[in-house]
DNA sequence: GCACTGAATGATTTATTGAAGATTCACTTC
DNA sequence: GAAGTGAATCTTCAATAAATCATTCAGTGC
C-alpha cells in the first residue's frame, strides 16, 4: 500500500475508489483530479497517463496477493506436496475473490493486462518463482526429484491455467473449480501410473453413462 | 460429409464455401440461397436459422476431427502412454491447423460455441470418451491403475485446456506449445515424485536467471 | 524553477439514423 | 400438399454527427 500522504499515493487512492465503484472506462481523469483537489493536467506530473494509474493499482493488488501466497507457502510443518496444494488453492481463491465478484475490478485487470502484456508476464514470473521455491524445497527434503525446477514450475502453471483465468471461471462454480483443481493436482503429484492404493476418488459410473449419452456428434 | 444431392446438403456446401471465404458475418442468407438457386425464405424450410447452418458445418468438422483422433488412437503396437501422447498432440494439432491459420473458420467456431454452448460441450464430451477409452485400455494392460477413468479423463482435459483453446494459441508459436504439452504430459504421466532417472529434460539455468530478472513486482 | 492551472487539441466514445439483412408469411406452382 | 417465392417486418449493422474525454502546453503564482 502506497503512502496516502504523498500526492502520488493520493491519486492512486482516489482513482481506486472511482475505478472500483464506477469502472475504469466510466471514470474520467477530471473526476480523479477533482477528488484530489487538483486540475486534470497536474495528474500528468505524477503519471504518464490513465492506464498507468490503473497499473499502479494492479501492482498494489499483485503485491498483496504475492504477500498472501508467501504466507500460505511458509506455514510451518507442512510437506512440499501440501505446500504446493495450499499454494495452488490459495492462488485460485485469490483470483476468484478478486475478479469473480467484482465486474469493475475485472474490467480494470482486463484492460491493464491487454494493454500492458508485460505486466501480466511479470505477475506470472513472480508466481513461478514462488512455485519454484516450493519445488526446490521438495527436492531438498527428498519428496521430489525434479531436475529442472523452473521448467517444471512453468508446466504446473500451464496445467493450472484453467484455475487462474477468470474468463474460464465464468462458467464454473467455485465448488466445481475446487474439485477440478483437486483432481488435476492429484494427477500432477502422483502421475497416472501410481499404485492406486488409498485413493479417495470413488468410482462414479454415473459420469460414464452421462458421457456416453452425449456421444452422438 | 453430408450428401451433396440433398437440398440440405447443398445448402451446407454453399454456406461452407461462403463462410470460409468471406466469413460468417459477411455472408447473407440471400447469397447462400442464390448459390443454391432458391429464395432466401426457402432456406428456412431446411434450417431454423443462419446459426444452425454454421452449426451443421461445425458438426461436420467435429466428426472429421473425431475420426482422425480415432485413427491416431488405434494405431497398432503402441502402449497406452504413447497413445495418450499421440492423442493429445493430434488434438492440439487439429485445433491449431483448423483455427490458427483461418480467421474465417475461427470466427464461425467462435460464434457457434458462444451462441450454442451445448455444441462445445458435446464435442468436449466425445473427446473425453475417447480419452477414457485410452485410460481404460491402459488399466487393462496394467500400465495405469485408475479407479475413476471418466473423472481422470476430465482432469486431463482440465490440465490441457491451454492446448485446446485457440485464444491461448494466439500468443504462442506451435513449437512452444509442443514443448509445453510435452512437459505437462510428462508430469501427468509420471507425477512430481518419480525417480527422475532417464529423464530427457536438460537443466536449463538460462530459464532460472530469466525468471529471476523479472521478479521485481 | 517547482507545483499547479485550465483552455486548446485531437482522439475516442456515444447517439442517431438510414441501410442492410434475418426471418416470416400469405401466396403461387406443380 | 409439398416445395418454393418474394414482399413485408423487425432486428442488427454501419456511417456519421455530436459530445466527451485524455492529453498537452502556454501561462500563473509562489
Amino acid at each position: 500500500m502506497l503512502c496516502k500522504d504523498t500526492v502520488r499515493g493520493n491519486i492512486v487512492e482516489a482513482a481506486k475508489k472511482r475505478f472500483v465503484h464506477y469502472g475504469y472506462a466510466k471514470t474520467t481523469m477530471a473526476e480523479i483530479a477533482s477528488d484530489c483537489n487538483m486540475s486534470p493536467g497536474n495528474l500528468y506530473r505524477y503519471f504518464p497517463g490513465k492506464l498507468d494509474i490503473a497499473e499502479a493499482i494492479c501492482t498494489e493488488a499483485g503485491e498483496y496477493a504475492i504477500a498472501k501466497l508467501r504466507d500460505v507457502m511458509r506455514r510451518p510443518g507442512r510437506t512440499a506436496k501440501e505446500r504446493l496444494r495450499d499454494f495452488l488453492f490459495a492462488d485460485m481463491r485469490l483470483t476468484y475473490d478478486q475478479l469473480e465478484f467484482d465486474k469493475q475490478v475485472f474490467e480494470m485487470a482486463r484492460v491493464v493486462s491487454s494493454e500492458r502484456p508485460h505486466f501480466a508476464n511479470r505477475i506470472l514470473a513472480v508466481n513461478r518463482s514462488l512455485l519454484s521455491e516450493i519445488l526446490s524445497a521438495g527436492n531438498a527434503s527428498g519428496e521430489f526429484v525434479i531436475e529442472d525446477v523452473v521448467f517444471t514450475a512453468e508446466m504446473i502453471q500451464s496445467a493450472s491455467v484453467k484455475f487462474r483465468y477468470p474468463q474460464m471461471h465464468s462458467k464454473l462454480s467455485y465448488d466445481k473449480l475446487e474439485r477440478e483443481l483437486g483432481g488435476v493436482l492429484h494427477l500432477l503429484l502422483n502421475g497416472l501410473d501410481d499404485g492406486g492404493a488409498g485413493r479417495e476418488q470413488p468410482v462414479k459410473t454415473v459420469h460414464q453413462s452421462e458421457a456416453e449419452k452425449l456421444v452422438r456428434v
